[in-house]
RNA sequence: GGGCGAUUAGCUCAGCGGGAGAGCACUGCCUUCACACGGCAGGGGUCGCUGGUUCAAUCCCAGCAUCGCCCACCA
């Protein structure tokens, strides 16, 4: 005998681990099996499971449960992601609570080192917790981005992309986090609205000279007052990095400096003279109209440098220091002594009092502006011009643009497909290196570049210049050494040459040496080699899963079974980091998409519908939730609440209703348990003749194609929906209802037909539920099972494909006795009827297919509706209470204990509602035009409605008259 | 500045051209032999506002308001 109620504490890890054991969470063997295939979004190694992890893995896990129980060959592989900044942050964190030597002390080997012992430790905890929200991954293929495999195919897929010309060197600008001084990409960037300031800033004019300056405009914005200037005012947010400037910048249109292009300002403090240059950039219409232009500190002057040949002024060291040492862009020349070495921010000030006290501060106005800060470190962002890789991400996106927009990949909901498209179309170059430890090291070794100072005719005399280094692209040392030897000797004068320092003649011989301290011995021209000190962006290599998780480079099995796999499922907050990098990569190294569908769900927010976080405190523990409720509970609310396209907002009431829809189920089953009720191997739903039995039979099978029409869709509130209301309005209020006296009763065989044909719709519940709760189903499965036992675990049962067994009749007949049981309670509840009473009930003017139907379910009419005796009457008795169903009335006759009163104020509530309907539907008909043009079958389903109203009101009305 | 989405019962949210739904909360009755994590019955909404399309609009279109999110180089 089942419990009172399921302990999700006791039974979810036995079950789990029976599951685990079994080997089906596994794709099975079968080699002609259709195949189903999903990729885990690969939580971050440093994670713990957070609420949007438990919706996107409960969402996985019920396609994959689902699609496991209709015989595929299903593969959920799983896996971490390394996550560079996050876990290095974690284990640098970890080093200094513990006191320990900092990483640069420790040096990079023994750092890294240190990072795969924390992983190896507390790396698998996020793996553990979707193991107890029950996800059903194939463990045994567990991978982590910074395996061997997955490496070796992420240093593939660079140098094969470089071969391609699609990965390149460059100095320029990229995002620098001066926290982690590294650089990260456009991504990593969160742009933030902060109370800031405009300083104006005076560059006095180098010629002395002067000019009038309109300050005041009448309406037509002509100008009515001018000032004499000998200087431009400019605007910064950024006061700091003025000493940098190269240029200043007026429109060329505008009027009010168009002498002055071409002549110079002087740049205070610097104390250089820069050149006034026009540039469209200029807008005349913001501030003074002209703008001081800092090519090495801004994205826009930067352009602006470019085109107009501006030397790049470089002020800061890597944690957005001013200068200390000269760094050869002329930047240290131009920061006075003091200023040296001091933080950015307080730079700043200092340098914002010296305009001032050299009277060249216009003036300071408050102003909102947006500045750009590391997602990670949470420090303001600077521009910083450094040697970076970067990806050629507009060709890539080409064929990842054109997959969606002919259909080979679908979002779900379609919508997210402009965005995609959005950010597709104006994508930049990705910037991918970053200077970490932990992580892919990017494999490219540098050599020196060789200067040539004399030719010598049959020698040469050269230098090897080392601040030039000459990147070398491949897999390996020995590799990317073979081709660093293509390159020196085809240089002129690598054979024969003369050391520069030196008078040694070397006879063509040379090697190439892994130490960047190589130089030359006696009889060899040793040429350093060393490798780049970079890593890759973690998100390089995610961008692989779909298939390094598979295998490749290596044609692997499980490559040709599951590539491309079959749907992704994820939140739309990494669409571009993470889904259109996969579908980039996916086209390019596999030519085909790495899946067909992208379900995107919402995002789990908070009440007030804000992005939980940590450092909001507004988290709720999905972990905590499991333990309260149970994870069947958690996932069933995750899946209920996961309507496409809009956020979740989780509530607490939501989970323990769920969690009791669990104890529904489950006593529903314990009530089939006591009943005999056990699945019996012979049952054939066709041939069921009980009216209950096949009426059940029908609701089952509509039930089942509903719930796999929503997931066939992704839509999993539909699904959840559907299997809810099926076991518990149907199943069990009516239905167990329903077979009690059959249960009870004398006739063996509609006895034992009941009992077969409910526990076989028991089983289609636990089945259609398995998806969302695995738990308390597989529990049950195996705590139902008939003689025989169950032949497999729910988890591999089939999947329910019912056909055939919808029965009109047994329908329309159980509906009847549902409206009519359901009336005869309320009156009763309205006319305060004790519950125990029993009444009789006199059913007036029936037709003949009522009498029937009354003959075959009066018993169970008694039973549902507390009655006594049913009976078929030609006049409704005195003091009665009444309703109509159909073209019958039924009257309780209650004289003498009705009040006359009340009742008659319920009967005429009653007769205005059905009156209402009835004006109503005579409006909609009386209107010509929508008997013209509606279709014929709304209008006659219009008619019909009125008609029936009509004669419930004339059957109402009598009643009403009756009473006096 | 551009884009996307939301606005439906007290709360959290479904529905989306032809009679307004769920969960929780609320009210009344019921410890009826599966279940009080329950049963039965009920109350509660002019579906943000204004126009338009349509025989018909909560649903489609336009505008507005409010809120939220994403993207963006305005000094």
């Amino acid at each position: 005998m089942l419990d009172k109620t399921f302990t999700p504490k006791d039974a979810e890890p036995r079950l789990y681990a029976a599951w685990e054991d079994s080997g089906h969470f596994k794709p099975k063997d079968d080699p002609d099996a259709e195949t189903y295939s999903i990729v885990i979004p690969p939580p971050n190694v440093t994670g713990s499971l957070h609420i949007g992890h438990a919706l996107n893995n409960t969402l996985q896990d019920v396609l994959i449960r689902y699609h496991r129980m209709q015989g595929k060959a299903v593969l959920w592989q799983p896996g971490t992601d390394h996550a560079g900044i996050a876990t290095q942050m974690v284990v640098e964190r970890q080093l200094a609570a513990e006191g320990n030597i900092s990483r640069r002390d420790m040096g990079r080997d023994a750092f890294v080192e240190r990072v795969w012992e924390w992983k190896e430790k507390s790396g698998g905890t996020i793996l553990n917790q979707l193991r107890r929200l029950g996800a059903s991954c194939d463990w045994s293929r567990e991978r982590f981005t910074m395996d061997e495999g997955l490496s070796k195919a992420v240093i593939k897929v660079f140098v094969e992309l470089h071969q391609q010309g699609l990965i390149y060197r460059d100095k320029r600008l990229v995002n620098w986090d001066p926290h982690f001084q590294t650089a990260i990409s456009d991504l990593e960037v969160e742009n933030r609205e902060i109370d800031g300031h405009y300083w104006r800033f005076r560059y006095p004019l180098a010629d002395g000279s002067t000019y009038r300056f309109p300050i005041a405009h009448d309406e037509d914005g002509n100008p009515t007052e001018w000032e004499e200037r000998d200087y431009i005012v400019v605007a910064t947010t950024r006061p700091e990095t003025m000493l940098g400037d190269t240029a200043v910048a007026v429109h060329p249109d505008d009027a009010r400096y168009a002498g002055f292009v071409g002549k110079s300002v002087r740049l205070p403090i610097a104390d250089v003279e820069i050149p006034i240059i026009a540039d469209e950039h200029a807008d005349p219409e913001t501030g003074s109209g002209a703008v001081k232009i800092t090519p090495a500190h801004d994205f826009n002057d930067f352009m602006v440098g470019e085109r107009h040949n501006l030397p790049r002024v470089n002020l800061f060291d890597r944690q957005a220091s001013l200068l200390t040492e000269d760094d050869g862009m002329g930047g240290l020349d131009r920061i006075p002594p003091e200023l040296r070495g001091m933080d950015r921010f307080e730079a700043r000030k200092t340098i914002v009092a010296m305009m001032d006290d050299l009277g060249l501060l216009d003036g300071i106005d408050d102003k909102k502006v947006m500045q750009p800060f590391g997602d990670r470190s949470g420090v303001v962002v600077e521009p910083y011009m450094t040697d970076q890789w970067f990806v050629k991400a507009d060709v890539l996106a080409r064929d990842a643009l054109a997959a969606v927009e002919d259909g080979r990949t679908t979002f779900h909901p379609k919508s997210w497909e402009k965005t995609y498209f959005e950010w597709m179309r104006n994508i930049q170059p990705w910037c991918i290196s970053r200077q970490l430890w932990w992580g892919h090291r990017i494999p490219a070794w540098y050599g020196p570049s060789i200067v040539l100072l004399e030719n010598r005719g049959d020698h040469h005399l050269i230098e090897l210049d080392y601040n030039e280094p000459i990147p070398f692209v491949a897999q390996t040392f020995e590799e990317a050494r073979k081709v660093a030897f293509r390159h020196y000797e085809k240089t002129d004068g690598i054979p024969n040459v003369i050391k520069s320092s030196g008078e040694h003649i070397y006879d063509g011989s040379f090697d190439l040496v892994a130490d960047r301290q190589a130089a030359m011995s006696d009889d060899t021209l040793e040429i350093a080699l060393w490798q780049d000190e970079d890593v890759l962006d973690t998100w390089f290599s995610s961008a692989l899963w779909p298939f390094s998780t598979l295998g490749w480079p290596e044609e692997t099995e499980e490559l040709k079974r599951f590539y491309p796999t079959s749907v992704l499922v994820t939140a739309f907050d990494i669409i571009f980091f993470w889904v259109a990098r996969m579908m980039m990569q996916g086209l390019h190294f596999m030519e085909e998409v790495p899946f067909p569908d992208i379900y995107i769900h919402a995002l789990v927010r908070d009440e007030h519908g804000a992005k939980m976080s940590k450092s909001k405190g507004n988290v709720i523990d999905p972990l905590e939730l499991i333990d309260e409720y149970g994870a069947d509970a958690v996932r069933f609310t995750l899946a209920a609440l996961a309507a496409q396209g809009r956020d979740i907002r989780m509530s607490k009431d939501r989970v323990e209703g769920y969690r009791n829809f669990g104890t529904k189920l489950w006593n529903a089953a314990r009530f089939c348990q006591m009943n005999d009720c056990r699945p019996h191997p012979d049952f054939d739903p066709k041939t069921v003749k009980a009216t209950v039995n096949r009426w059940i039979l029908s609701e089952a099978e509509a039930a089942a194609k509903a719930v796999s029409a929503g997931l066939d869709t992704y839509r999993f509130n539909e699904a959840a929906g559907a299997a809810y209301r099926f076991v518990w309005n149907v199943f069990c209020d009516w239905h167990l209802e329903f077979a009690k006296p059959l249960l009870s009763g004398k006739d063996e065989a509609a006895k034992a037909e009941t009992r077969a044909t409910t526990a076989y719709v028991l089983d289609i519940a636990m089945k259609l539920l398995h998806p969302f709760m695995p738990f308390v189903t597989e529990e049950l499965w195996s705590q139902t099972a008939g003689e025989g036992g169950r032949d497999t675990q729910l988890i591999v049962a089939d999947w329910p494909r019912l056909d055939g067994l919808v029965d009109a009749g047994a329908q329309a007949e159980m509906n009847w006795l549902v409206d009519l049981t359901t009336d005869i309670r309320r009156l009763r509840s309205e006319s305060n009827i004790p519950a125990g009473a029993k009444l009789n009930a006199v059913i007036v003017g029936a037709s003949a297919e009522t009498k029937a139907r009354l003959d075959r379910n009066g018993d169970l009419l008694k039973r549902l509706a507390r009655l006594d005796a049913v009976t078929l009457g030609d006049t409704i008795p005195d003091g009665s209470l009444q309703t109509v169903i159909g073209e019958a009335t039924i009257a309780l006759p209650l004289e003498g204990v009705i009040d006359t009163g009340a009742e008659k104020d319920r009967l005429a509530k009653e007769i205005a509602k059905v009156e209402g309907e009835i004006a109503r539907l005579d409006k909609k008909l009386g209107n010509e035009r929508f008997v013209a043009n509606a279709p014929a079958e709304v209008v006659e389903g219009e008619r019909a409605k009125r008609a029936d109203y009509a004669a419930q009101k004339d059957k109402l009305s009598e009643a009403l008259a009756r009473l006096g």
